[in-house]
RNA sequence: GCGCCCGUAGCUCAGUAGGAUAGAGCACCGGAUUCCUAAUCCGGGGGUCGCAGGUUCGAAUCCUGCCGGGCGCGCCA
């Protein structure tokens, strides 16, 4: 619909050079919004006064002159010039006619834009380390990254979904040890399980599972600790487990309880409605060499040096706070050399934007990752990162703690269990990322009155009803005949729902540039306002046969709206409540 | 101390590269159904957009400072 507008207005302008020379930093489409207020018209423009500046002449005059210039293209019904220079646009009924037929033709493909090639865009998100099952938080992350995926694939760019798996370094053998230790403990060995294990049920789970086949039980293992703080502690637990029990048996350990976590979390975004085209890990970037590869790429940028023996990346040349290690002084690559490599290999990989979703306390990260994205000789404008605020879950009004401690749910199965998938997805990004999300278990929850999930989910039943009933009536809805009839759509609650049908696509386009899902949940509380209101005002199955068909046209729009709407926040469109 | 995010109605939050009279839900008050699902609709009250300056035709939106809240600042991952 705004490309109808835009085009009079570009039209218009190629006539004016003087006006044309001003406006050539300005996309025209930039200059147009939808009105509040209907006696507005239906788009104004503010290019007048965007104009006035450069063009050095009033902004009436330009709105004057512009007018002029502008054919009659058949879906204006007029134009006006108001206030300081708005130039209002007013569409005629077919402008909103050809959308409705637009919505009946593409049916579930209404909405999504045409493919383009440019830019290629690497989605990564969730990310979690598995250590352990995913909590509200990630599924937070889970949720919104799922959600601008299908925004920017409706939107018509090419997406792989990622999801990188920090399965290297010291916390997998924390978890392979902890492993072992509960495979002790069920041996009827009895000890104080150290502190800086992890010591969640799921652990005695995987360590039932276990191959024990080479395990041996090493009855000395926790004798004699040495005293010291808990990471000395673990660390000379990890050291004794390998070499009692042989290095390859103690990382068979390790290899099964992180493919058992990872596949226990892959199977929870599945059963969430998400899933990524790949599960990238990070131990490959040390046995394909990218490690090796991105340090050479480094190493030629002349960004690195040494230091107390260990190799530091001049972090500081490209905005960061301090220069950080890439290679620790006992030969160890840094967690810091695996994300930049892994960020060097998506670009070599051909992809032209990276797109992380990180948790809020990552945002030290961007800059140095930037950094080390532009010595290796690529544009740390690659990369954006969209951070994601922290969620509280509130209960009765309280505060729901999240300590591991209490018996309170943390964990997103948790979650889907109590509150349903569709509840989850929606509130999840019902809130802008940048935004801490109170998550209320109460209204998420609840069946009926106040939750916008069934709000919405109703106004599509609804819809669904209504066909039912039109067939129990031994009627049928004439599709061609109805689409015929629109101009039989002429009471205010029809116009209004045509008008925020014909706003569809600018939402999407507006969500998916700003990576805000948030626009859409709004749009589709605001769409199936639109749809009660009119269902409450109007019967649609009347007997005047033509407005019943463009009654039925119309709702057959909103339905598919709906569900087009709902399919990209991963929210099912029942047919029945 | 430095850096990032946030501060809008009683509560939870929208607010589109600055635009016309700042919006929604919840809560509160009052109404609507012989008829397609009342998980619905309609109406009403409720605001110094944290504070103070600045930029301009125009600021919730941009800039500066301050106040308040969250997060981050390892040769951890």
């Amino acid at each position: 619909m705004k490309s109808i507008v835009a085009d009079i207005l570009e039209t218009a302008l190629a006539q004016l050079p003087e006006l044309a020379e001003a406006a050539a930093d300005l996309p025209v489409a930039a200059t147009i919004e939808r009105t509040r207020d209907a006696s507005h018209g239906d788009f104004a423009s503010n290019i007048a006064m965007r104009l006035a500046k450069p063009a050095r002449m009033s902004p009436r005059d330009i709105a004057a002159r512009l007018v002029e210039h502008m054919g009659d293209s058949g879906e204006l019904d007029k134009v006006e010039i108001a206030g300081p220079g708005f130039i209002n646009f007013h569409l005629g009924a077919s402008a909103y006619h050809g959308e409705l037929n637009s919505i009946l033709e593409q049916g579930d493909e209404y909405g999504r834009q045409s493919q383009r090639e440019q830019p290629r865009i690497l989605l990564e998100f969730v990310s979690a380390n598995p250590t352990g099952p995913l909590h509200v938080g990630h599924g937070r992350l889970a949720a919104y990254g799922a959600t601008v995926g299908n925004l920017l694939e409706a939107a018509g760019y090419p997406v792989e979904r990622e999801y990188y798996v920090n399965d290297a370094g010291r916390q997998m053998d924390i978890l392979g040890l902890s492993v072992y230790l509960r495979w002790l403990e069920a041996l009827d060995r009895s000890f104080d399980f150290p502190e800086g294990g992890y010591r969640g049920d799921y652990i005695r789970d995987i360590a039932g599972e276990i191959e024990a086949e080479g395990v041996a039980v090493l009855d000395d293992l926790l004798d004699d600790l040495p005293d010291g703080d808990r990471d000395m502690v673990i660390d000379e637990l990890i050291g004794r487990a390998r070499r009692g029990l042989g290095a390859e048996t103690f990382a068979l350990i390790r290899q099964q309880a992180l493919e058992s976590i990872r596949a226990d979390i892959e199977e929870d975004l599945a059963e969430f409605g998400v899933t990524f085209d790949r599960w990238y890990s990070e131990q490959s970037l040390t046995t394909e060499g990218r490690i090796d590869a991105a340090l050479t790429e480094l190493e030629k940028s002349g960004k690195v040096y040494e230091k107390d023996g260990a190799m530091w990346f001049r972090a500081t040349d490209f905005g960061d706070e301090k220069d950080r290690v890439v290679v620790r002084a006992n030969g160890a690559r840094t967690y810091f050399a695996s994300d930049i490599a892994y960020h060097y290999d998506k670009r070599e990989r051909g992809f032209d934007l990276l797109i992380d979703v990180l948790g809020a306390d990552h945002h030290g990260y961007i800059s140095r990752v930037g950094g080390g994205l532009t010595a290796m000789g690529y544009a740390a404008e690659d990369l954006e990162v969209d951070l994601v605020q922290f969620v509280a879950l509130f209960r009765g009004g309280e505060k729901v703690q999240m300590s591991t401690r209490s018996g309170e749910f943390e964990t997103l199965r948790q979650l889907r269990a109590e509150v349903g998938n569709d509840a989850a997805r929606f509130f999840y990004v019902s809130r802008s990322n940048d935004q801490h999300l109170d998550f209320d278990l109460d209204v998420a929850k609840s069946e009926s009155n106040d939750n916008p999930v069934y709000y919405i989910q109703y106004a599509h039943a609804r819809i669904a009803s209504v066909f039912r009933q039109l067939a129990e009536r031994s009627l049928e809805w004439d599709d061609s005949h109805g689409r015929a009839s629109m101009a039989r759509l002429d009471q205010p609650q029809e116009k209004a729902l045509m008008t925020t049908l014909s706003r569809y696509s600018e939402v999407i386009n507006l969500a998916a540039a700003n990576r805000a899902p948030q626009h859409l949940v709004h749009y589709l509380r605001d769409l199936a306002n639109d749809f009660h209101t009119y269902y409450n005002a109007h019967a649609f199955i009347v007997d005047d046969a033509a407005l019943r068909d463009a009654r039925l046209a119309l709702i057959s729009a909103t339905r598919i709206v709906i569900a087009n709407g709902l399919a990209i926040l991963g929210v099912s469109a029942p047919e029945t409540m």
